[in-house]
DNA sequence: TTGACATTACGAACGCTTTCGTATAACATT
DNA sequence: AATGTTATACGAAAGCGTTCGTAATGTCAA
């Protein structure tokens, strides 16, 4: 059977800093630091803290070899991405990822013929979810 | 220019209330909580003080005229659906919706073809933002 | 070595959500 | 009217996430 990865849903905050790391890799706390306070405004420790936790939950490994902490995810986006979509689904899509789907491309500019052709391709997700 | 619906995230306590007054209409607490109690096992003071606040806070409108309150949604299922859509996306997507619908299509079983067909709609979808 | 600086560790506070116990009020039944 | 039932209102506690101040520790240069 398939592996399954089991991990808590990140917090708002602990996603902000696992996006950082995705996108530069092993960084130190200053380094994460560096790229959110401009956005977040927060403190340093305050991201020390979080970092500190997340390796504590499992959702960051740290290499402690050199004084600063070197902190890299220890989760894959992608499956952070999948655990957050099911949970989303489930909640306010009656569990069926096909009307979240439609939802989105209903709410953009495509043409009826496309969302026919969508519809149609849709028909095999969801196994059983109802329409 | 368009009508701008602005309300409070609901929380996942509040997300399940709503989900049984779209369900159902307009519902007094007690049947409210019969939907959720098998579910939730959760008291039904609970459930009533989580309508109340969902009142205060403009989620829910409640009739007052009977005895037993008769609550309904204050805001449209599709509504609070973009708002939890447009969050995931900009926090785990990179704010690109087009991200979010491949992701899913990806782990589903369509055939390559299909994903080229819709990959080739989705071009409109996501003004600037990158594939 | 000593002082300045950077880093980690720790603890605490605050806000928000969720939960429920208890009090109070309205209603129904006898 | 008295009693039991059902409703709302209120307050408080527990849990979690987020934030930061401060202490302790390591590093490096003068």
């Amino acid at each position: 059977m398939a592996k399954k990865r089991t991990f808590p849903k990140p917090s708002e905050a602990e996603l902000r800093i696992l996006n950082v790391l995705w996108r530069h890799g092993p960084s130190t706390v200053r380094k994460v630091f560096e790229q959110l306070e401009p956005v977040t405004q927060v403190g340093y420790t305050t991201i020390l803290k979080l970092m500190q936790i997340m390796h504590d939950k499992g959702l960051a490994e740290r290499d402690e070899r050199s004084r600063s902490h070197v902190y890299s995810a220890a989760i894959a986006c992608v499956d952070v991405q999948e655990l957050l979509v099911d949970d989303l689904v489930s909640s306010a899509f009656g569990g069926s990822k096909k009307r979240l789907v439609l939802q989105i491309l209903e709410n953009a500019d495509a043409t009826p013929d496309e969302l026919a052709e969508i519809r149609h391709i849709l028909r095999n997700i969801d196994g059983g979810a109802k329409s």
